[in-house]
DNA sequence: CGTGTGACGCGAG
DNA sequence: CCTCGCGCCACAC
């Protein structure tokens, strides 16, 4: 077993988080087969190319997990912004915007309104 | 090969 | 809302 394939599989975790949702690192961790390995979802994203959505993976309090001064973390608030995602006091509204595995057979949020 | 650290999560205070 | 402690693992020194 290489870093790698644990590398690959939080990559391809990540790259099917749909546009418009975001995924938690647990969540992340838990769909790449590395249950409570949230801390290497973070470790692998940071030498992570922009050829993955990186910016769609926040922590469980809807938080942008990098500091909110850093250019990255600037950078991952306008892409999700621009991807429709709504920042209501620098946080993420989980309930509406965490992405699930359609796999599990769940469906949309179908929570819409006005 | 021991130690520290980190884009985390969660429970408890 | 907050901080503190523990777990968990890869990587740098």
């Amino acid at each position: 077993m290489k870093p790698e394939s644990r590398r690959a599989r939080i990559f391809a975790v990540v790259a099917r988080i749909p546009a418009g949702c975001v995924a938690t690192y647990g969540q992340v961790a838990r769909l790449a087969g590395l249950p409570g390995q949230a801390r290497q979802v973070g470790y692998a994203l940071h030498g992570c190319r922009d050829v993955v959505p990186w910016h769609r993976v926040i922590n469980a309090r809807g938080r942008i997990a990098l500091p909110g001064h850093s250019t990255a973390a600037m950078t991952q608030r306008r892409r999700l912004e621009s991807e429709g995602i709504i920042f209501l006091q620098g946080r993420i509204d989980l309930d509406r915007f965490k992405w699930e595995n359609p796999d599990s057979g769940a469906d949309q949020n179908s929570e819409t309104s006005p």
